[in-house]
DNA sequence: AAATATTTTTAGATTTGTCTAAAAATAAAA
DNA sequence: TTTTATTTTTAGACAAATCTAAAAATATTT
């Protein structure tokens, strides 16, 4: 059994890890703590054969710490369809709830939530959620806003920042999962983009058109 | 903020609290730990007031102890509530499960979880629910089964003991919140009783009829 | 009331996850 | 290739929650 601690480390090295080790630093700073805390904890993991690991090269995922990481991540993101879909929350409000409830131990519970919601691929924010062996669904034709071509329709499916701050930002220029957006011109003095949305045509700045996933339509 | 122990703490102080302290050993027998363990976190939750607390003299709660008590019972309650209304989970199979529920931070999430239910006021077992300001809706003419006059219908609105052995038991005789029970006889040389059932006439054992709370029918 | 038993508290140790400060290893620059 | 800078690890300390063993207080018997 893992602690939550524990549980949120190997979260980390998840999201850090794309093939390839991940530094004890750029774990200290995703984790909020001092790199010494790191070693020690990726010792401890690596004790428990969650992480493969050698002094001053990173660490990275085994098998079986990948999938407990996976785990996790099914759990937050179904609780976040949960709170959204069923107790009304806002896709702002969600996060830091399901930080919480991604911790509760119980593979029956799991399974019975994503049964309740109807078996979502998705989390509020667009994110896939691994089923119950781990498999992720992937998107094939999505990517950024800001890598559309011009005048092409494309479907919002996504964030890659999920900050309340900019959620909230969306909610107010009424941007939202499902919506359709279209790339009309580009900027390059500072990459800003004029978009057409349901709310009219507005110039959305660098880092909207790349925190925004979209796919195109149809 | 409250660590989950402390909570815990402070949940079996008001449960076993009857107008009256209670002693360092009951706290260590109900929170499976040592006397020396209790004391040190009754000495820690009397810093932070929530318990009041004299060497020798065993603790009790104070009204900010008691209001944090209640808060904690009444996510315990609700989160049951769901597990067993929305994701069809057993009344015996809740309990671990809800005991990591309960401590999760968020009182909006609490509140919307409740209307969400529909304002439950009582848990799968029978037990009431605290309303958002530690208000507990009180049965006045409850009673164990065993207290009931013979041949008065009764129906069955809780259970002493929610452990799943007995809960269990009580499914496989078919006895369920809301039936209707009536006392036929009581055997006075093992305190047994004979009990009208939906399943037909069974003789329960003391254990049986003095954990089984009922009201008479309307 | 004195002796015995029980309950409760203290003292000192352990584990988990963290920290600071210093040392060691690696990477980058001159 | 030295020197300097950065990254990472080690050493030692701390707070939280627990434990064992021993001491102190209270309760019960005789």
């Amino acid at each position: 059994m893992l602690t939550s601690t524990e549980e949120n480390y190997l979260k980390a090295i998840l999201a850090l890890e794309n093939e390839g080790a991940v530094s004890t630093n750029a774990l200290a700073d995703r984790m909020e703590t001092k790199a010494s805390s790191v070693t020690d904890m990726i010792r401890k993991l690596a004790e428990k054969e969650l992480v493969d690991y050698q002094k001053y090269k990173g660490v990275s995922l085994t098998v079986s710490g990948k999938d407990a990481a996976l785990r996790i991540v099914r759990k937050h993101r179904l609780w976040e369809v949960f709170l959204v879909e069923k107790l009304n929350f806002g896709w702002d409000e969600v996060h830091e709830i399901a930080e919480q409830l991604e911790h509760i131990q119980s593979v029956q519970l799991t399974d019975r939530l994503e049964e309740f919601l109807g078996f979502p691929k998705f989390d509020p924010h667009g994110d896939p959620i691994p089923d119950k062996n781990g498999t992720i669904v992937r998107r094939k034709k999505a990517c950024l806003l800001n890598e559309m071509e011009l005048t092409i329709p494309a479907t919002v499916v996504g964030v890659n920042d999920s900050s309340p701050a900019f959620l909230q930002f969306l909610d107010r220029q009424g941007v939202q999962l499902g919506d359709t957006l279209i790339l009309l011109e580009k900027y390059e003095f500072d990459d800003s983009m004029l978009v057409e949305t349901k709310n009219g045509t507005i110039n959305f700045s660098h880092a909207v058109v790349t925190n925004i996933c979209v796919e195109p339509k149809q």
